[in-house]
Parts: C-alpha cells; structure tokens; sequence
DNA sequence: AAAGCGTGCAAGCAAGTGCTTGCTTTATGG
DNA sequence: CCATAAAGCAAGCACTTGCTTGCACGCTTT
C-alpha cells in the first residue's frame, strides 16, 4: 500500500476514535509508520488530509438492492434492512465523530449525512412504487414511514454499544423484528407468496391476522 | 445566580460546541464572566467540572405521560411522541457531543444516554399494558416496537439541523405523522371514541380500514 | 477594627501541537 | 553508475492549554 493511502486510513482510524482536535500529526504518522514531515510534504495541511479521508470515506455506500418492481416487499425489505444495518454499523464511528463535531465544522457532518440521506430516498421511492402496485395501503405518508424504519435502523447502529442492553435482540435479528412491523404499519400483505397460501415465515405474516 | 452555577451552565454551552477537547478553561471562565483561577478553586480541574456539568444536565428529564390504565392509545402516544421529541430536540447538542465523544470517554457518553433508555423502557411497558387490555394486536415484538418508535424521534431530532430537508414535514408534525403508523404496526384500534362509532381525526383511524 | 473568605489579576511553567527547515538516506530508472 | 525523487531524522518555532503561585481588593462576621 502507498504512503498516501497508508496515511488516509490512518487518519480515519484515528479521527474514528479522538476527533478532529484528537488527532494529531504526530498520531497519525505514526499510526501509519511514516515520519509526520511526510504527512505535510503529501497533504500540505492537518485539515487537509483530514477532510480527504473523510470525503473518501463518506463516498462508500451500498449499492441499491431494492427492485424497480417490487415483487416480495417482505424479503425485500429484509434484504434492504440488513444491508444497510450492516453500512451503518460499519461505518459508526465516523457518523457518530462527525455528528459530534457538528457544530465546529457543519460541512464535515454534512458529507456523513449523505449516505443515510440517499438510503432514506431510495427507500422512500419503493414505498412509492409498493403503493401504485396495490401493495400496501393508499394513505400512509411515505416520507414519515420511510423516515420511521430508516431512524430506527440509524438508532440501532449507532446506540448499541453505547447501551449495550437496550435492546432485547441482536442486530442481526433486527430486520426480522422490524419489518413486519413496517410491513403492518404501511398496510402491507406479507408477499405474493402468502397470498398464493403458501405459508412463509410465520414472524413475516403476522400483519395479516388481526 | 452564584458562581458555581454559572460557571456549570457555561461549562454545558461551550461544550455543546466545542467538545470536552475545544471546551478549554479559558474560554469557559469567560463565557462566565469569572476569572479562569476561580474555575479551578471550585471545581479542582476541568474533568471535574465537565463531569459535573454533564451529570446535571443528564439527570434532567421529562416527567412521564403514559398512564397507568390507557384509555386513548392514539392521543396518548401523540402526547408522549411530542414530549419526549421536544426534550431530544432540546439536548440535542449535549447528545450528539457526547455521541462523538464515546470512544475516548465512554463513561460521559452513557450519563446522556440513561434518559432515552428510561423512555423507551417506560414506552415497552405501556405497549405491553396495551396488549394485555387488548388495545393492540397480540403477537408484536413490543421491544422492537418500542425500540422503533424511539428511534424515529432519536433520529429526527439528531438529524433535523444536520439535514434540514429530509424530513418532507415540521418538527411539531411528526407525532401526528409517526403515531398512525406506529398505531397500525402495533395492530391498535385508534382508540375507544372509534370504538363507540365517533369519528376521530381521520388522519389517525387508518389502521382499521384495510 | 481585625480576621477571614471569596474573587480578580498578572505571570508563568510544562507539556503538547501544527508546521517548517536543513540535512542524510534510500531506492528507482536512464 | 549516477541523477532525481521520495522518505527519514533532528531540531526547533510560535502558539495553545491545563494548572499553579503570589498578591491585592472588597465583603462579611466577630
């Protein structure tokens, strides 16, 4: 690996766990194994490198897993829950660092913010296309539910260990907990399958016996 | 107001903003008006003094709404929606400093984070009230449901100012969003006036028009 | 009036921090 | 084999920061 790249992965590693005003030249160098004069002769400044690592690290998010036609909204929903779980709670340190720092340096939290921003639109627009489907109900707002089921897996990622036993379940179960309940609260069957009377995972059908 | 206090206010504004790193004791004296050797006779050192700050401002929180014996689960939890979002929206900057913060000081991190693990508990408790006078479907994952809940109005009211246009609506609005939804996902009439034929605010009687 | 107490003020110290300078060492490639 | 570039090393400079010391001023209590 280069030293340039040695020294961007440092930097976030130690910004991760002290802070923009925590981490230091010195810290980073030598996190990296390099000297700490190559640090200015590569990036110029402190802050430079620093806003570097982060806008790298805030360009990785996951690619799109919800369909164009919604087929399966339970298993896709699951599969889109878990995928994004996963990313946040990949990611925590730096959103919970940034989100910290909000208020001395607003433009750094804001290019953490863009991820869970293009997630919660992407969601946002499949409860949409659910909807003209027949698929859920016709009058729930789609922003609110979208904003629900992305604050709760945003909450989950980022509180867990900081209140280790809050929850009752473990992350991975988490979209099994959370999606029936966001399947009943947008008024949705379970899936194609249910309605074909194939029982599926009896935790998913539950929105349909009341 | 005597010098101790203020020096404790201060103490909790300049780290809102500038974290326990950039909360320097100068800049805390001033922003009390005091000489910065009257911080130190008091408080013996600035850990001190920002533990003490800390531990104040966690120690408060908002009394509870949730009735022993629900009567009107919809206006009930609208009520406690609004309460409990407006003390988040209120500490907002402590929490997210705090958040930030967690790794280099896990101990001041957890003081913030006892008043939402307080709520969602005392919310659990209700859901299961709920369900056991049959306001609500029988087979839901209350922790879940509480947890998801809790987690929408985290989220909004850590998220709001970092991305202003997210949310589709105002802060005030989001109970009277939320509530609906969480209504439905929890399988709940909208509330015994329904019961009795009165039509409620029809933006809270979805859950029963599937 | 004396004594004590809380506060302000000026100065400073030791450690840390961003960043620079000047020099030596070590590849890398023509 | 030598020139160029990239990296290391030692030192240091200006500035911040937590905390201390010594002293003067004013207020209350006895």
């Amino acid at each position: 690996m280069d030293v340039r790249e040695k020294l961007l992965h440092a930097a976030l590693r130690v910004f991760e766990e002290a802070g923009s005003r925590g981490a230091t030249t010195r810290r980073i160098a030598g996190e990296a194994g390099v000297n700490e004069v190559t640090l200015f002769r590569h990036f110029g400044s402190k802050a430079a490198l620093l806003t570097e690592a982060l806008q790298c690290a805030a360009s990785r998010d996951p690619a799109s897993v919800l369909p164009e036609t919604p087929r399966d909204p339970a298993a896709e929903l699951a599969e889109w829950c878990r995928v994004h779980l996963a990313h946040l709670r990949r990611s925590r340190s730096v959103i919970r660092t940034c989100m910290g720092e909000f208020e001395q340096a607003p433009e750094m939290a804001g290019c953490v913010g863009e991820a869970p921003a293009r997630a919660a639109d992407e969601l946002h627009d499949y409860l949409l296309r659910l909807r003209e489907r027949g698929l859920a109900a016709a009058e729930f707002d789609a922003r609110a539910a979208a904003a629900m089921l992305m604050g709760a897996l945003f909450s989950d990622a980022m509180g867990r260990d900081i209140m280790p036993d809050r929850f009752g379940y473990a992350p991975e179960e988490a979209p099994a907990k959370l999606v029936p309940l966001f399947l009943r609260a947008i008024g949705a069957a379970p899936g194609p399958r249910a309605e074909r009377g194939e029982a599926a995972d009896p935790t998913l059908t539950q929105a349909s016996d009341r």
